[in-house]
DNA sequence: CGTGGTGTTGATTACTTTCAAGATGTGTGG
DNA sequence: CCACACATCTTGAAAGTAATCAACACCACG
C-alpha cells in the first residue's frame, strides 16, 4: 500500500546492519518492501499489527501536534526493529528519512511472539525514558552532544559519524529549532570537539568532551 | 532491604485500584512491603528481576544527570505495575512518593513471563513516547495541562485531581522549575479552569479548556 | 508555638525562538 | 559540463519564555 517500487533507485545509505536479524518463528516474511525518501510506512490511526526491520537506510517515527509541530520520537537505522504498539493502532507517523529497504514480519494467527517482543519493546523503553532526560533537563549544547553519541555508538563507536536525518529532523527529535541545532554545531566546530566533512557527515575530534557534554 | 517497616504509619494515599491485578503464574509474590515517604524502592545499577506493583501510595522513577538535575521519566499509581529492565540491572531510581504499599513478583526459575509483561511494556512505552511530545515540543502552560488531564484519567476522569505529588516532583516530571510550575497553577487559576481545594488536590472546572490545553 | 520544608510571587538574567537575509548544496535541464 | 532553481543550512538581530535569584507566605510537624 504504502511501499512502492521507486522510480529512480537512489543509493542507500551505507549504514552497517546492526543487532540480530530477525528470525521468528511463525511469522509471514514478506519480500523486502522499498521506501523512497520521505514516504510514509504507517500513519497514527491505521490498523498496527506487522513488524518492520530496517535493511537499510533510515526512519523516523514521529507525533504531531495539531498546530504542526512535530516530535520525532524515535529514529531507527539499519537492523533496528520498530512498529510494535500497545493496542491494534498506531499511535505514531513512520517515515523513510532517505530511500530504506524495510523487512515486514506479520505473526500467523494464533502465534504468540511475546518472548521475541518482549526484548525489544524494553530497549526501545530505555531508550525513549533516556531520551526523556535529555529533553526534559538538557540544555541545546548537551542535547545536540547527546545525540552525536547517541548516533556515533549505534554505528559503531566510529569517529566518523553519518547523520542521514536533516537538520530539521535533528531539532525534531532534540526539541530545538533547526537553527539553534545549526548554532550548536558551529559552537561544537570552534571548540574543536567536531568538524563537518560534509553536511551530514561528521568528524568527532574530541570524544571525550562530547560525551561529557551529553552527560 | 530498603522495604522497611515504618515505625510511624502515614495514612495511605487514597487512590483507587486501576488496571488489572497482576495474577502471574510462576511466580512468588511476597507480602505486599511497605515504603515510608522518601523511601528508596531500587537504586540504578543495582541488580533487576522483579516487580513492583502498587497497592496504595505513589511512586517516582527518575534518573539524574552527574550535577543533580533530575528527571521524573513517570509515576506509577495504584494499581500500576513497574519495574522491568531491558538488561539485569536498574537503570532507574524508584522511590515511594507517600507512604506507599508495593506487591513484588519474582518469576521462579525458568518461568517465561514474556507474554504478560510484553502489554505492561508496551503501555510504559506509549506513555514514555507520548511524553517526548510534552517535553520536547509543550510551552509551560502546556506542559501543565497536559499533566492535570493525565492524572485524571489515570484517576477516573474525576473533576478532582488528587496529587500525590510535591511542586518539585510535577517539575522535575515537565521538566520545569519549580516556581514556573506554581506560576501556571496561579494562571490556571486566575482564567478560571481550575481550582486549588489545597495544595494536593485541584479541582477542574473547565474540562475542554484543559483538554485543548495539553493538546 | 516555633521551625523547617514547601509553595508563591517579584525582578532580573539567560537561553532559545522567531523573523529575516544570505550562503551553500543539490538536482535539473539546457 | 555548466547554469539555474529550489531546498537546506547558516548567521544575525530582536523578541519571548523560562530559569535564576531573592524575599516572603503557608503548612505540617515536633
Amino acid at each position: 500500500m504504502y511501499a512502492q517500487a521507486a522510480a529512480k533507485i537512489e543509493l542507500p545509505t551505507h549504514l552497517p546492519h546492526q543487532g540480530s536479524s530477525l528470525a521468528f518463528d511463525g511469522t509471514t516474511v514478506q519480500p523486502a518492501s522499498f521506501f523512497p525518501a520521505g514516504s510514509e510506512i504507517y500513519a497514527q490511526g491505521e490498523k498496527a499489527g506487522a513488524l518492520y526491520q530496517v535493511e537499510f537506510g533510515a526512519v523516523r517515527v514521529y507525533r504531531l501536534l495539531a498546530d504542526g509541530r512535530r516530535q520525532i520520537s524515535a529514529f531507527h537505522l539499519a537492523g533496528e526493529t520498530f512498529g510494535f504498539e500497545a493496542d491494534a493502532t498506531h499511535h505514531f507517523f513512520a517515515e523513510a528519512i532517505n530511500a530504506t529497504g524495510v523487512r515486514v514480519f506479520r505473526a500467523s494467527a494464533g502465534t504468540d511472539m511475546s518472548r521475541q517482543l518482549l526484548p525489544l519493546a524494553l530497549k526501545s523503553l530505555t531508550r525513549a525514558q533516556e531520551h526523556l532526560l535529555v529533553l526534559g533537563r538538557q540544555n541545546a549544547i548537551e542535547r545536540v552532544a547527546a545525540f552525536l553519541v547517541e548516533i556515533s555508538e549505534r554505528q559503531g563507536e566510529l569517529r566518523q559519524v553519518e547523520l542521514p536525518m536533516s537538520r530539521i529532523d535533528i531539532g525534531d527529535y532534540l526539541g530545538l529549532t533547526i537553527e539553534t541545532v545549526s548554532r550548536v554545531f558551529t559552537r561544537l566546530k570552534e571548540k574543536g570537539v567536531i568538524r563537518l566533512l560534509s553536511l551530514r557527515s561528521v568528524e568527532i575530534l574530541r570524544w571525550d568532551t562530547l560525551l561529557a557534554m551529553g552527560e
